[in-house]
DNA sequence: TTTGGCACTCGATATAAAAGAGTGCTAACA
DNA sequence: TGTTAGCACTCTTTTATATCGAGTGCCAAA
């Protein structure tokens, strides 16, 4: 069966393949249609543009290029991309300097919140696009140590430790007036019960115990576990996403009709529904792209986003991701994510 | 002296000035140059266009307003709508339904954070430009109590509250492990010495005791000040301002150009130089309007800032802003900045 | 002081022509 | 059978040119 046109299962031959890969590394360098001439000097095959035309004619009876008019070279689809990232691209090896770059700019410590906010703006410093990183989100984490602290007469400060160190606080105007001593014993008594507990069964187990307080008409241990209920609450996910560089992707004009533009923007200031894609891509592991057009959503046309998950001790716990068109340079943004991610990942190991 | 020209101190005729209102007025609903014949028409006074003309060269010479071409109409100045912004503005009373809207927009309990945020996005939602809040300065906060808890083996959990009720905390690594007694002992020292005081001057007394400490070689109080140093510095002037409604700016095709347009969007996500901006009108009280070239900053080429501090018992604690194109509706602005000031102050007092 | 008249300027719009890039197809070639 | 040269054809882009229209500035008359 070893024909000289070999047939890959997506009935493009070999060397239509290697067409479209120089065609899309060529788009994406001068984002214009490539003509036959040209290609034939980039293909490096010592080929006559007659011959190209022919491919590019397969090429496009497939629907991985299309031609702007008659008189103009080829471009991509989104089918053309698609194929092209998901077996045709050679992605590069990040050079030494690239990767301390990002291990230093990750390195000097600090809290969580710091650190992602420097892993956001350093995908896009580096990368001159969008960056994102989504924070990791609360349900995984569980509950460390509750306390309460008298404020003035019937104020009461609850502060609520997770075991990822952050600290939830909340400022609880009770019925009556508690002493030190009984805010302490209450402290106690929820450390007690919930420590280590993850924060989702905290809250559900905090109810069940409330109602079973009420039914005892134990008022104190009602009081307690109502309170718990609030701070709890107010640490409730508070996933979100940090995004940074927005303003690199006006630079594009691939985007730049401002219709295009304002959606994406508005996108970026709601965050849920960026949120909510990324959170598609979860389960993943490694880098994961995807182009715009594929999501459905309208504000992302034109854009393609790079995106990996990043591990504290084999958890995803959050994801990463660039923004950008959908002419940009793969081999290198790709790299970029995957070893920030894994160093983010590290970096908040080590915390 | 009264001749029938009144001539006010700047040098410009009563009759002149009307017209520039007029024309000023014609612009910003139109954006675009306004001519003699126009002129006449909406003036009211039954007058030529050649008359106009007369008056326009006028006017021109004054650098009120200037044509961009020959055969253009007039469009004003900076200096010309200063003058108007200044002395010829017949500002609208808010309608009832409007200052109802806003009422109820920031009705509603909810955190200082939560009606902060609220507040800038009503602005931009009612104006359709964008909304700026900035928040209260920690300056001027005064500390209430600080509180110590023994988090893990040498890791203390520092919470610290002001008097308006914000709380900041850090995660302590400690040299050596201290018992809660200690840690409470720490607490009520530094609770009895610096309650009540002022932020800023915590910061110094701290340093100063720390010194004092260090001399008379006071290790447990050396090592309690130090906690106590670096919680006050988390809680630092965390000033901070809240944006909303920035795409809205890219209706208007005053500012489209889009290099001006990344220019104000990459100051909107650095924050710091707006800040520094209506930091100086600090002190006015009641709405202060200014014009983007006039203050320097290039980023603000083509628009206006509407701006008005907001006061909880009669001190200022923060500005609340609108930032549009230079051409908008000051009449319809200033009122809503107006009201909007008045009410987030008050709300922020039975908070 | 106001007005009509008039020449003039300059951007905007329309039209046409020419240039350029690239295709598709056919026929010849190895 | 795959490859190539040639050629007519299509469309965009550019350039040149004419025309229109809005609006001005200035002058002389009311």
């Amino acid at each position: 069966m070893a024909t000289k046109k070999v047939i890959s299962e997506s009935g493009v031959g070999e060397r239509a393949q290697h067409f479209l890969k120089v065609l899309i590394e060529r788009y994406i360098r001068d984002g214009q249609p490539v003509g036959s001439r040209t290609l034939a000097k980039d293909a490096g095959m010592d080929l006559s543009p007659a011959t190209i035309r022919n491919v590019m004619c397969d090429l496009e009876d497939l629907g991985l290029v299309a031609s702007p008019h008659t008189s103009a070279g080829r471009i991509p689809t989104v089918t053309g991309f698609r194929m092209f990232i998901d077996s045709l691209l050679t992605v590069q090896r990040l050079q030494a300097g690239e990767i301390e770059r990002i291990r230093t700019e990750l390195a000097y410590p600090g809290d969580a919140g710091n650190l992602l906010t420097s892993a956001s703006q350093l995908l896009s410093g580096v990368t001159h696009m969008a960056g994102v990183v989504t924070v990791p989100r609360r349900e995984r984490t569980a509950f460390r140590q509750i306390e309460f602290l008298p404020l003035s007469e019937n104020r009461v400060l609850a502060i609520l430790v997770t075991n990822d160190g952050e600290v939830a606080n909340r400022i609880l105007n009770t019925h009556r007036d508690f002493t030190r001593l009984e805010l302490d014993q209450a402290a106690n008594f929820l450390n007690h019960s919930f420590s280590g507990l993850e924060m989702g069964k905290v809250r559900s187990r905090v109810l069940e115990e409330l109602n079973a307080a009420r039914e005892s008409f134990d008022q104190t241990m009602a009081q307690a576990l109502e309170m718990a209920g609030e701070v709890v609450d107010a640490s409730a996910p508070r996933e979100d996403c940090l995004i940074a560089g927005q303003t690199n992707l006006m630079e594009f004009e691939d985007l730049a009709s401002l219709q295009q533009l304002r959606k994406l923007f508005d996108a970026f200031a709601e965050k849920r529904e960026i949120l909510h894609l990324l959170d598609q891509f979860h389960n993943a592991d490694g880098v994961q792209i995807f182009i715009g057009e594929e999501s459905g959503f309208q504000m992302l046309n034109g854009c393609s986003i790079v995106t990996a998950p990043y591990q504290v001790d084999e958890d995803v716990v959050g994801m990463l991701a660039v923004i950008g068109p959908t002419r940009m340079e793969y081999e290198r943004v790709i790299p970029i994510v995957d070893v920030t991610a894994k160093i983010l990942g590290a970096a908040l190991k080590n915390r």
